[in-house]
DNA sequence: TATATTGCTTTCGTTTTGAAAGTTATTTTT
DNA sequence: AAAAATAACTTTCAAAACGAAAGCAATATA
């Protein structure tokens, strides 16, 4: 009846059980990035998500306590979703991935990307500070 | 005929594309604490990767530049795996997870893990260097 | 020489996925 | 007020990815 979450006692192995698929981390990063987002915002993200696995990975990153839903205060068919503070505090690991990518994949990110990754290169703890707080 | 790899022109998409499954990261984990590892030492890990999985899994990183093979000096049928400096440089990747993970799962990971969390968070520069170079 | 081991590959049933279409409640337009 | 559009999903279905197990060839060990 209860199944099991983790493969093993490894920090890195649990928390690709909860968040190491294709787009739970892309879901955080809009969030990250615009604090706040409806259904539709995330479907228009360049990556092209389809609306089954979308509903699918903001149910299940909800029940792992990384964001929230709520009501629009004036919209009734709109909702809200929000990162909680187990989810902001993936920031660094994203941060890192622009790092690796800028390095690796520079003629494939865009323009915008290479900036950031310049300024965390140069202010690492400044810029992620931003993100640490609601 | 050209398959496309990227979703996008984002780092954090892109960097899921290459390596963003629930194994990829485990090999290079298992680098980075070993240098050196063999097809059975990988499959001998905790979480049960299946031979099939693997042999995908290294043959697409390898692929992809993060690790090469090579033939044991002695031992015929035996073949090494090591990381290259693309490989190696996901290092503060996975350190964030393990910073990640000892803040929310600290019940659930084992407790050289956790010695290894209060390390990075002590020191993160220099625990980290030792994994920059071969 | 017989047995065991390594590094895979193959098979196959199950799970996950992406694409597309459908649904319901609400909001906007006419 | 009625009709059309929209948001947030849900359903369907075929394809892809996966895990478990068995199989295999070359080499090493007993």
């Amino acid at each position: 009846m209860v199944e099991k979450i983790f493969r093993s006692q490894c920090p890195i192995s649990s928390g690709l059980d909860l968040f190491g698929d294709k787009w739970s981390l892309l879901i955080v990063r809009d969030l990250l990035y615009h604090s706040e987002r409806t259904f539709k915002d995330f479907s228009q993200s360049s990556e092209n998500i389809s609306s089954a696995r979308l509903a699918d990975r903001l149910s299940k990153l909800e029940k792992s306590g990384f964001l929230t839903k709520s009501k629009h205060p004036t919209n009734k068919k709109v909702f809200l979703y929000h990162l909680t503070q187990k989810g902001r505090d993936l920031a660094p690991i994203l941060a890192e991935f622009v790092c690796w990518s800028n390095k690796y994949l520079n003629d494939h990110i865009s323009e915008e990307s290479k900036l950031f990754a310049e300024q965390l290169k140069d202010n690492r703890e400044q810029v992620l500070s931003k993100y640490q707080n609601p």
